[in-house]
DNA sequence: TGCAATACATAAGATTCCTATGTATATTTG
DNA sequence: CAAATATACATAGGAATCTTATGTATTGCA
């Protein structure tokens, strides 16, 4: 089951950034698959939103790229920037407080973890 | 402080079918100021994404209206129909396991209510 | 050798929302 | 009492974000 995908709307640069804080170097397709890991299969990064979404971070300057070469095969790696690392926090920050909006709102009951 | 639009995305529809089975019986209108109210001016449902939404809503089959006078000025009243309080509860349902989802993807605490 | 996986990228289209605008009535306030 | 604000509906145009489809190319495996 994957969930439908206008949830994942407005949230797909923060899941990107909080992956490059945890992980300091990705490539996209890497971050496709850590995504659907993580998710047991529920959260599917479609390759259309990815490289899109990363190309506007880099144009943001909240990452920077190094290309590196897997045999005759290119990677792209990401890195957050310093910048990128305060809005990784903002986005963080702004995401869980929606969040908890939305519970009191909906009258949802959290997981408690 | 408001939440950047984009948060919402998605979330609309279901916002508007829990507060129809909270309430019953409610207008557009009403509907804008209650989310208001309810998270402290942290939400604000525009007119413009809301009219749309429950007409769809309407054309779906999950809520019925009836149309009222005060005075000379209209309200037009919307209550879930069986299909939506079947809708309500899974929209419901697939919200909670998303943000389960996001929370664990996203490394959040959220607030043990 | 052919299929699946890896790895990038973009274009066209769908969806969903916001801004702006329009109409009209009712209430509050200076 | 006039003007501003609030109530209450509605739609058109545009922005943002994602999906689907397509394209290119390399690598691994059966």
């Amino acid at each position: 089951m994957t969930y439908s995908s206008e949830l994942i709307k407005g949230t797909l640069k923060t899941i990107v950034l909080k992956l490059l804080s945890d992980h300091k170097k990705m490539y996209g397709y890497e971050i496709t698959q850590k995504v659907k890991e993580l998710t047991l299969d529920k959260i599917q990064i479609t390759e259309g939103a990815l490289y899109p979404t990363l190309h506007a971070l880099e144009e943001e300057g909240l990452v920077t790229t190094e290309t590196e070469y897997i045999g005759k095969r290119v990677r792209k790696y990401y890195s957050l920037s310093p910048a990128g690392k305060v809005k990784t926090k903002e986005k963080l920050k702004e995401f869980s407080g929606f969040m908890d909006t939305m519970v009191f709102l909906l009258g949802i009951k959290p997981k408690t973890a």
